[in-house]
DNA sequence: GGCAGCGATACCCGGTTGATATCGATACGG
DNA sequence: CCGTATCGATATCAACCGGGTATCGCTGCC
């Protein structure tokens, strides 16, 4: 499977072979094995070019929620005798809530230390890897599929942007008015790719901010982002955006009184 | 992995190696591999007893579920030519919910044959190891952990009694009056096995209105059994028992357009 | 104390997996 | 239009892993 899945992403039997760490021989070899087993082509081969079949894209998703789940397995198994608790959340994002839950979760009895993961974006592929136990992610930004979820709060957007900007003046904007514009900000796919479009590639707040204040970038965010906005930036609502719900999010067979714990406090905010 | 499942799930590497279809020597060498891979000591064996330790109840909940994406991985790709569409239900539930989604979804643009798998209970497992690919299930009796899912309508529920028990006459019931009669019907766990307790063990509504009407058990069911109850039997509400909620569920990542048109159809109803 | 049940150990064998060398096909440049 | 470079497939060999049989050692139990 992890052979599949790396000839899957590189497109490439050369490349793949060489970050699996193997010949590339072998490795066609088992593609093959694993094709006629299946009874199924996964990937159509030229010469000069190999690309996934419809059944070889189904096996690619599930290819990598089964890596993942095995590499989970095997760091929650690893580590349930030194009781911990790892919490991914976004770096700059809502520190306040956090502090808050970390503090309040410190004050319950029975309570172990926390880590925290602070990953740029994409909070989920720690906990389907099993890097964390818990995760604060953002819906719909990110989603909870395959996932035990509560929601925290939720918030309205606002569009940041250079007060340069002919929309800056504005007490409020739709959708519409924002949608096509060519700044538009692109974040990383889960894959940490980007989709092909006109705006810059950003990843992370600080970048992004940056860009903003430089004329070369517009954002649509959550609420959160107008406490500490940087000097010629402004923040106007976007009436019609969809709101951001901040949840708590766990693995769905998580067997940790840890993590339920967290939970409850957390819940208890809202 | 399929080793240590077998092996913790009969807690007898005699019994285990048998149901893998190998002999018993290999078998205690592949579990100490693995526990030496992991730095952790799955079981603990006695030359009389194997038990579990802590770190291998976690390794059996995840193992479990790595075997179950494997084997839904390898239906799902194997079948992604033939498209096909598998509904699981329970057998014995509400047909006319099922009919009336089945027509409807028949009716739409582009839809494909749809199988149905009906299940004794517990719906959730097909998803997992791929022998569906939607299911209708029961919270709080199903969960949705681990799955993607669209509620589609609830309703209360009724004490199903014969005629002759003594709450009968009753109006109304709590939770209260019954959940600590000893006739109380028990149904089997996720894995199979029933908890111990004092009522009968049942696995399907036939078996436990025939228990019932015989005085042998009484249960706490969703209205919908009110329809065609047997003679002899009656439904008496529970008023303050938890509603039982009916949804649409299906595996997080699927990609198939037939399942979001099944579902799409589904939500008209609610 | 002998015996039956069960897991661990010792040892052997065969198939799978990996490496190297080479082939055949295709796109591209001169 | 042909030579060449690139890339996946094939052939062949070696090593290791996974499975089998025989047997040991321990532990309850008549």
């Amino acid at each position: 499977m992890r052979y599949f899945v790396a000839v899957a992403e590189e497109l490439h039997f050369g490349r793949a072979a060489d970050r699996l760490g193997i010949a590339q021989p072998p490795l066609s070899r088992t593609i093959a094995q694993l094709e006629q087993r299946l009874g199924v082509a996964l990937l159509t081969r030229t010469s000069r070019k190999v690309s996934l079949t419809e059944a070889g894209a189904v096996l690619l998703a599930e290819g990598r929620a089964i890596l993942g789940a095995i590499a989970a397995a095997e760091r929650r198994t690893r580590t349930v005798d030194r009781p911990s608790l790892v919490l991914a959340a976004k770096a700059g994002g809502s520190s306040e809530l956090l502090a808050k839950l970390l503090d309040a979760y410190a004050a319950e009895p029975g309570a172990i230390a926390v880590e925290l993961l602070l990953c740029e974006a994409h909070t989920r592929q720690p906990l389907f890897d099993g890097r964390a136990d818990v995760a604060i992610l953002h819906e719909p930004y990110d989603s909870t599929a395959g996932l035990d979820a509560e929601a925290l709060y939720s918030e309205s957007q606002y569009a940041v942007l250079p007060n340069s900007h002919p929309l800056a003046g504005a007490a409020q904007l739709r959708m519409a008015d924002v949608i096509d514009l060519p700044e538009l900000a692109r974040w990383p796919e889960p894959d940490g790719t980007y989709l092909p479009g006109p705006g810059v590639e950003v990843h992370n707040l600080t970048q992004l901010f940056q860009m903003i204040a430089l004329g070369r970038a517009v954002a649509v965010m959550p609420e959160i982002v107008r406490t500490g906005l940087l000097e010629g930036l402004v923040a106007v609502p976007v009436v019609d955006a969809p709101k951001v719900t901040t949840v708590i999010a766990w693995p769905p067979h998580s067997r940790s009184r840890a993590v339920a714990d967290l939970v409850r406090v957390a819940m208890g905010f809202s």
